[in-house]
DNA sequence: GTCATCACG
DNA sequence: GACGTACGTGATGACC
């Protein structure tokens, strides 16, 4: 199948180690099933895309003109007959990664690739093999890999690219991860010893000192020489009693590149697959995306363009769009008469589910007019009404006048509409439906009942990927809709929807709610499947039209003030900057970390300099002030500069210029299905962290003010997540504790350190909240010992203590953990899914990430789930307080303004409503508490 | 566009 | 005694 061509300097061998990506992507894709038996296929997809995409030449900048993929074979190698331990202590294969093994190697030849491998080698010794030959005849080497131990062939010519991470790892790299060059790497990993591969290496020796020693002795055996000059008595005797094992260990790491291979590097040119072979293994897998990517990047027929010209150009990447039966474009219909849009609101009351779609001349809710209304009732039954398009751009003060497209006069078409749009038995179907209701809403129209197919996809579950219409169609449908950008360009001369023509916007727009309501008939009967109707129900189907209104009303800034501020701000890091150079003896930019590292660790030659991983100096707070604590001027002084900087940049001087024109006030966007605890994030600008913790940072939140004749309510939950802990884990001191009313810091210290309540000092007691805090995220003795600054064994020791006195909070860990491994996600108490990715990673270190995920996101995202029910009863809980409006939302507290003299009314309905929320899904065993304050502006609200 | 830093819960 | 970590977000300026 392959074909055979010389190798030389312009060749650019890839050789892929087949058996590590398999292992890879086993652990890190969600575990993909086949639609027809059901079996198993993740990390055969993965490996296929993977495949596809490096025979493109999407990964490198150079596509490939010989390629081959290599496997181990069998299990037993000649390292065994080293070493008979060697590999011992692998863990059996999981069960469902087996089958997929023979379907990897079927991929590979179906994609036209040389599959290789030999008995009694492994991948690694083939991949030395061939890459050392192409080398020798000039050739660039690319190992898609990242095992740490083909890092030691990496060379000018040799590199390595991780496509996971889409990382190129090159003799730099190599030398950041052993500290040493590529040709000592062998050396490095004969002393460090590997315990995934049970290499044993020389005890007590890790990367860091294997470097160092070789940095001195150059090589292993000269170091073993040498051994007993070496004047740390440790490291002296442990080298000259495991002489033999490191010997054994670098015959262990060291790649054989003399193999007598079977095939010939030459025989690796790239030529064309089988198309035949190629679709029918896709359908077997029934790959459906990449089906459709493969066949677009084809063209009918063809088999050219997946490979290389003859010359050996780079082929151009052809962009034929999928051919897509099921959508065709050629049926939506431009509505620009008043008949016609009757017989679609018609249709719309017939099939009693219409997605709906609006079109803008803006992407901000707050400011945008409509210019369309997309309506889609079957598939492929979808049209567009455009209703304030521009005329064709001709120049001259008239350009907009004149020849705008035949339309439908606004009020008129929105009059027809409008019994469709509130209709009580006709669904309407929005995909982040949230935006258009906000619309709506400045038009008077709220549209009613709806569904939101983005919040369909969230309430299935989080954390697998993003929600957005694109990823959603691409993923179910194969399908790629047109891109905004490819209509209206990009960058300044970028149109606005109603510069763009009816016959190209109308294919556009009306796909979008085409895709949606496809979306929604292939989503929502999931919710039931997969057990999560009451999550969307009660917890986010309705947020669309409450945060909507909440975007709309906006909150006033005090403009005047926030202008003060900023100069007060300007005046001093002015002060602050002469300081600095005053004691550095130069002038240089206090916002360049970069620089500021050069002049305390490299000029002034300041003491405990960590670098990052990228090499430059880290400059982090935590340095800065311990430099400051040992006496140092400067440090202080640019943390000082920079807390004025925070605040003048990204809070006095930004939110000025957020302040929209219209309403004078600030308008927040909120997003819905975006975090992966079920928690709000928000955006342009984020008001869900204006400063509160320090007395300059508070400056800022006193400029959040209410109108005239009107206060700011915040209402906030105290301690919910520590409460939630309580419960979940079911710890009953802390129960009780919250059921007296106990401060519940000083409680956990008084337990901890069997101190008297009425004896705790401050010190005692904060140190227990940062202890109560990193329950919550999953604790780690590094994490807590950093926090607090005690060092790691007293941290290990706190967290036992801990364990002891908090008897629930252990089973609670383990049983989380044991569940995101079992399932891959988590849930809340209210039925939430959180998907934790990494669970199951061989990576020891992000596994235990995924872990402090998983202990983290039941709290947290039940948390959020309290506030979502939360916020869905406001509309009706405000009601009855006349001129009462929620405005924001920061997580655990709801920001509202009222009439000044219902302030109290408003407290007294607010406080109850939130407090039960919980109810009656989940009765929680410990009391919820709000606490609740008005006044003029945000920060005495508190 | 990515990194380092820092604001919030 | 080697790894390198507290959980969840978004905005900024510097630097490539």
């Amino acid at each position: 199948m392959s074909k055979s061509a010389p190798v030389d300097k312009n060749s650019h061998v890839v050789l892929v180690d087949g058996s590590g990506y398999i292992f890879r992507a086993y652990h890190a894709l969600p575990p993909l099933t086949r639609k027809t038996d059901g079996a198993p296929v993740g990390a055969v997809a993965g490996f296929s895309n993977m495949l596809f995409k490096l025979l493109q030449g999407q990964n490198n900048d150079a596509r490939p003109t010989h390629f081959a993929v290599i496997f181990d074979a069998g299990s037993i190698t000649f390292r065994n007959d080293i070493y008979d331990q060697y590999k011992a202590n692998r863990p059996d294969l999981p069960e469902d990664l087996i089958p997929q093994f023979p379907w990897v190697r079927d991929a590979t030849r179906a994609f036209g690739s040389p599959s290789i491998e030999m008995e009694g080698f492994e991948a690694d010794d083939l991949i030395a093999t061939y890459a050392r030959q192409a080398e020798a005849k000039g050739a660039r080497v690319t190992i898609i890999s990242s095992d740490k131990d083909l890092m030691q062939l990496v060379s000018e010519k040799i590199s390595m690219l991780d496509t996971m991470k889409n990382k190129d790892i090159g003799i730099e790299q190599v030398k950041e991860k052993f500290g040493v060059s590529p040709e000592q790497v062998i050396d490095v990993q004969a002393l460090a010893g590997d315990s995934v591969d049970n290499v044993p290496g020389v005890p007590g020796i890790g990367v860091k000192t294997a470097a160092l020693l070789l940095e001195q002795y150059q090589t292993l055996e000269n170091l073993l020489d040498h051994a007993e000059e070496i004047p740390q008595k440790g490291r002296r005797e442990k080298l000259m009693a495991n002489k033999e094992m490191a010997l054994i260990s670098k015959q262990l790491v060291t790649l054989k590149t003399d193999v007598d291979v079977e095939e010939a590097l030459e025989d690796f040119a790239v030529s064309d697959p089988d198309v035949e072979e190629l679709f029918d293994f896709l359908e077997r897998m029934t790959f459906r995306t990449l089906t459709a990517r493969v066949r677009a990047q084809m063209g009918e027929g063809a088999t050219q363009g997946l490979r290389k010209d003859d010359d050996g150009e780079p082929a151009p990447v052809e962009r034929t769009a999928p051919e897509n039966i099921t959508f065709d474009k050629e049926k939506y219909v431009c509505v620009q008469d008043v008949e016609t849009l009757k017989r679609w609101v018609k249709r719309g009351f017939e099939t009693g589910v219409v997605a709906v779609d609006l079109e803008t001349n803006s992407l901000d809710s707050a400011e945008a007019k409509m210019v369309g209304v997309c309506l889609a009732v079957e598939d492929n039954e979808a049209c567009y009404i455009p209703l304030a398009h521009l005329g064709e751009d001709g120049g001259g003060a008239d350009m907009f006048g004149g020849d705008a497209p035949k339309q439908i006069p606004m009020q008129e078409a929105l009059d027809i509409l409008e019994p469709l749009l509130h209709a009580p038995g006709v669904l309407k179907v929005g995909q982040n439906f949230k935006y258009d209701l906000g619309v709506f809403q400045r038009y008077d129209l709220y549209p009613a009942p709806y569904d939101d197919t983005m919040l369909i996809s969230y309430a299935l579950g989080t954390g697998l990927h993003n929600h957005g219409m694109d990823a959603l169609a691409e993923m179910h449908f194969g399908h790629k809709a047109i891109a905004f950008k490819e209509i209206a360009g990009t960058g300044k001369a970028q149109k606005t929807f109603d510069q763009i023509s009816l016959d190209v916007a109308t294919p556009y727009a009306a796909e979008d709610a085409d895709v949606t309501l496809r979306l929604w008939k292939f989503l929502k009967p999931k919710l039931a499947a997969e057990q999560v109707v009451t999550v969307y129900e009660t917890m986010d189907r309705g947020l669309p039209a409450v945060v909507a209104k909440m975007e709309n009303e906006g909150v006033k800034v005090d403009r005047a003030e926030l202008s003060r501020l900023s100069g007060m701000f300007a005046q001093k890091m002015a002060g602050l900057e002469d300081e600095a150079y005053e004691i550095a003896g130069t002038k240089f930019n206090l916002g360049s970390p970069k620089q500021i590292g050069e002049i305390l660790f490299d000029e002034m030659g300041l003491e405990g300099g960590k670098k990052t991983k990228t090499g430059a100096w880290k400059t982090g707070v935590d340095i800065l002030e311990k430099l400051a604590d040992d006496g140092e001027a400067l440090p202080r002084i640019i943390l000082d500069w920079r807390g004025f900087s925070k605040l003048k940049s990204t809070y006095s001087d930004a939110l000025v210029k957020q302040i929209n024109d219209h309403t004078g006030r600030v308008h927040t966007s909120f997003s819905i299905a975006a975090t992966t605890t079920g928690r709000l994030s928000s955006s342009d600008p984020n008001l869900q962290n204006i400063p509160i913790r320090t007395e300059e940072g508070r400056k800022i939140r006193n400029a959040f003010v209410a109108e005239t004749g009107h206060v700011l309510v915040a209402a906030d939950y105290s301690q919910i997540e520590l409460r939630l802990l309580a419960h979940v884990a079911d710890l009953t001191t802390m129960k009780q504790a919250f059921a007296d009313g106990v401060d519940i810091h000083a409680l956990t210290a008084s337990e901890m350190f069997n101190v008297p309540l009425d004896e705790m000092t401050p010190e005692t007691r904060r140190n227990a909240k940062a202890i109560n805090f990193g329950i919550i995220y999953g604790i780690s003795a590094f994490g807590l010992a950093k926090n607090i600054g005690i060092s790691r064994t007293e941290a290990g020791e706190y967290i036992k203590k801990y364990f002891e006195k908090f008897p629930g909070i252990k089973a609670y860990m383990e049983d989380t953990k044991e569940r995101a491994r079992e399932d891959g996600y988590v849930k809340t108490i209210f039925g939430r899914k959180c998907h934790i990715s990494g669970i199951k990673d061989s990576n020891q270190m992000m596994r235990a990430f995924a872990e402090r995920q998983a202990i983290n996101a039941p709290i947290q995202g039940a948390a959020a789930d309290i506030m979502r029910r939360a916020m869905l009863r406001m509309p009706e809980v405000i009601s009855k307080v006349d001129g009462a409006r929620l405005l924001l939302q920061v997580h655990d507290e709801l920001v509202f303004e009222v009439p000044e003299k219902s302030a109290d009314d408003l407290i007294a309905a607010v406080k109850p409503a939130m407090e039960n929320a919980a109810m009656p899904a989940v009765n929680i065993s410990v009391p919820l508490e709000v606490e609740a304050h008005a006044a003029k502006n945000w920060n005495d609200a508190h």
